[in-house]
DNA sequence: TCTGGGGTCCTAGGACCC
DNA sequence: TCTGGGGTCCTAGGACCC
């Protein structure tokens, strides 16, 4: 029996910022809008642009100036991210209604499989439903795009904007898909599209006819992933779970000017850590690695990161480690952004199974935290938070004025909040 | 007068272990 | 004895996406 195949939407909605912004404003409806951050210090981009805006030459990711010197009746609003998110979820719930397999990929856009959905209608009437609900309810135009798998899928949702409703059947992909450039596609961006020129293939249909091992050969797994792509070929499932599994949580900012200011520096870091700990901890994880990302002034960016003996999620723990990273690496140029992400990331109470194997009850389990500290110290003195880092002087003096103050170590913090599960603040 | 901020995945080299 | 090869972990950077 043949396997039945799959019935697979990808829902994208159409300027999400800009859209939702008008649709709180209807005074923006018809008019050039774009959603650009910074946009007093003129430092920033544009986000998202109305499609009038599109019309007019303005798209993102352009510099604002540049967006005004091409559209000087331009209305430019900061982003109001709260907002979107509320959208966003309004959005999700709407679709959850037809199906549970919904996977959000960003914030304005997800894929569904409506394979199995216990539903009469058929696949486009389902999605126009689907489409006019948004548009009704929410006040927000979208695109949708119906295909056997997510890429297609995705394709297909990308092919009529704004309010487009697209089928890509597997027997079409040579017809609609072998024309497109090679950037057209899902996953190929301008340095592969720029490999792929110098090897005399310039379509989709190119790649289609190249030599798969040839490709696998320059490209890596990509080669051999865009291949399959250009026969339709993608097999990833629907994963529902997967906005929940996240791998790293990270924020970083551009500073309103160039600085070489210690105490400026200190601060932001320290702002940026306060972020990062309040989402791990609302999210209930523990990172067990801190980047810290620095670009200077000619935008040449680093990143340099530590794994740490043990997961952390306050802004203490995070600081601090984020802070030696920037006294054991700064090269004492001027930084133009500055970035922290926690990375490697645990659920609470996953990061000691280990310990709670040893220990049965309370004070057992008070004296082993001790010797683990203790021991901890001696290997790698009163900053056990690091592996493997030597600590400069006067940040180390910092930390321990730190510590003095607060009575305790980081470590030992840590390690009292987990194994006695005590209440943290939010 | 240039280029934001949030992520994911892949690659590659060196350390280290056996 | 002077030398192999496999495997894992850690780190950094690059490509890509929205």
């Amino acid at each position: 029996m043949m396997a039945k195949g799959r019935v697979l939407f990808h829902v994208d909605m159409n300027s999400f910022y800009a859209s939702v912004e008008a649709a709180y404003d209807p005074k923006l409806l018809g008019k050039p809008l774009a959603i650009a951050g910074n946009a007093k210090e003129r430092r920033g981009i544009v986000v998202t642009a109305s499609y009038e805006a599109r019309a007019r030459g303005v798209k993102p990711p352009m510099p604002l100036w540049e967006a005004l010197k091409k559209c000087p009746e331009l209305i430019v609003r900061e982003p109001n991210f709260d907002r979107y998110r509320q959208a966003s979820k309004q959005m999700f719930q709407l679709l959850y209604e037809y199906t549970p397999l919904v996977e959000p990929v960003s914030i304005d856009e997800g894929y569904m499989d409506v394979t199995d959905a216990n539903i009469s209608l058929e696949a486009l009437e389902l999605a126009k439903h689907i489409q006019v609900r948004i548009k009704k309810e929410l006040a927000l135009p979208s695109s949708i795009g119906i295909a056997p798998n997510k890429f297609l899928a995705k394709m297909a949702s990308d092919m009529k904007k704004p309010m487009g409703i697209t089928i890509l059947r597997k027997r079409e992909v040579s017809s609609v898909l072998w024309p497109l450039k090679t950037i057209e596609m899902h996953g190929v961006g301008g340095k592969t599209s720029e490999k792929l020129e110098k090897m005399g293939i310039y379509t989709i249909g190119d790649i289609a006819n190249a030599d798969p091992e040839k490709l696998q050969r320059k490209l890596g797994i990509g080669g051999m992933r865009i291949y399959e792509k250009a026969y339709g070929i993608d097999d990833r499932p629907v994963d529902p779970d997967s906005v929940n599994e996240f791998k790293s949580i990270g924020n970083s900012t551009t500073l309103p000017k160039d600085t070489t200011s210690q105490a400026l520096v200190r601060k932001v870091i320290m702002n940026l850590s306060d972020s990062v700990g309040r989402r791990l901890r609302r999210k209930n994880v523990y990172a067990g690695n801190i980047q810290l990302t620095i670009r200077y002034h000619d935008h040449n960016t680093v990143t340099r990161s530590h794994k740490l003996i043990y997961p952390v999620h306050s802004h203490d723990d995070i600081f601090t480690a984020a802070w030696e990273l920037w006294v054991k690496y700064w090269n004492g140029d001027p930084i133009r952004l500055l970035g922290v992400t926690g990375m490697d990331l645990v659920e609470k109470g996953s990061a000691y199974k280990q310990l709670d194997l040893f220990a049965y009850d309370k004070e057992e389990k008070e004296d082993k935290l001790n010797g683990i500290v203790d021991a901890l110290r001696n290997k790698y003195g009163e900053s056990a938070l690091l592996k493997g880092t030597q600590i400069g002087k006067s940040d180390r003096s910092d930390q321990l004025r730190d510590r003095k103050r607060r009575g305790t170590s980081l470590e030992k913090d840590f390690l009292r909040n987990d194994l006695f599960n005590k209440e943290e603040e939010n």
